[in-house]
DNA sequence: GTGGTATTGGAATGATGATTCCAGTAAGAT
DNA sequence: ATCTTACTGGAATCATCATTCCAATACCAC
């Protein structure tokens, strides 16, 4: 089998990504790796270092995809509460149309930490105070175009549609009811009459 | 070392409950569990079958042991959102104090799930029907005492408070921050009101 | 005490784990 | 055409995996 070309980087971390992804680290092997990059095992560990460190970079691409696609996506939406709606709404047909169930890679790698997994633990919180921020960020923008009531803890908001993201991302791993989902969601938003 | 007396199974299957909440499946091996479990690994196999047939077992005592627990915790609470704010403060308490950060045990092997895992997976969805239940049982008869306006979507909070019972077992994994997560409840709550 | 049985420590087995190594091939530059 | 470098398939290494087996020991019923 002649080499056609050097293998794009981005491209097979992204089936790095996906696979860890799907299967959590631990039950990846690196035989599962070689079978899905389409990268000889050596080329794996010349490019990405050995497992945990190419499981780290999967992951760091993973946050960047995620946190860019949502902030691009509100950002387009001036209406907050109907923004909110429409990501929510969005990530469940995501999680429930997925064909591998997938959930979330970061619930995922959140629940599979143990403690002393001390550089993961760090990069999780991260990612909760940048996720807690763009909604934050949202809610104010909203309140600021007088979108809501006055008087609303913003933040004990931002704090519950973080967690209840997280939520879906769990339940939406078992459960088909799409509808029932969407509902509870709408409810949180009344919150914001 | 000399037998002392027969090992207590009930006693030893909590062992491996624990051993496999804070660590999964994956993580888990049966030399872990001779280390932890206190009897020869011949004994484990004999009294449990294989380690997957131990995990089931350890992980419907979870189930039984949770569900249980919450049952008798809301039988004693008659006033409905005061018993779902007692409820919450006690899982978020729980979770943040607990040295091993263990979370849920439900919520992790749910996302630890890859499919294909029948078995697991039913009984998953089971614990997810069962639990809504409890909710939504809970709320009906404080909406029978007349404790909430009328016209609420009960069903649909129900949902919500299953939703958000996961989040904080994923977020309280790695954040400390009780009181924000405590806020984040109480504004769930006001939709009772 | 004797016999049967539960339990033990520990070895054996065979698969799979992560990681390294190597000889061979192909691509691009000169 | 030759050299360098990137990549290949696959073997080799050594650890750990789940599982089974066995001879020795301790408890219980008799």
């Amino acid at each position: 089998m002649p080499r056609v070309k050097l293998f794009d980087e981005q491209e097979v971390l992204e089936k790095a990504m996906n696979l860890f992804w799907k299967q959590g680290y631990s039950a990846t092997s690196i035989q599962d790796l070689v079978n899905h990059l389409g990268i000889n095992r050596a080329s794996i560990y010349d490019t990405f270092g050995d497992k945990e460190e190419l499981f780290l970079q999967a992951f760091q691409n993973y946050r960047r995809i995620n946190k860019d696609g949502i902030s691009r996506f509100l950002e387009r939406e001036s209406d907050v509460k109907s923004g909110l709606q429409k990501l929510f709404k969005a990530a469940i047909e995501e999680a429930i149309s997925d064909q591998d169930r997938k959930g979330c890679f970061v619930v995922n790698t959140t629940t599979e930490l143990i403690p002393g997994d001390g550089q993961i633990a760090k990069m999780i919180e991260e990612n909760q105070k940048a996720f807690e921020s763009v909604f934050l960020d949202y809610l104010e923008e909203g309140d600021k175009a007088g979108q809501f009531s006055s008087g609303k803890d913003l933040r004990a908001i931002a704090t519950l549609l973080f967690t209840l993201y997280n939520g879906i991302k769990v339940v939406s791993k078992v459960s088909n009811d799409q509808e029932a989902l969407m509902k509870s969601v709408d409810q949180v938003l009344t919150l914001l009459d």
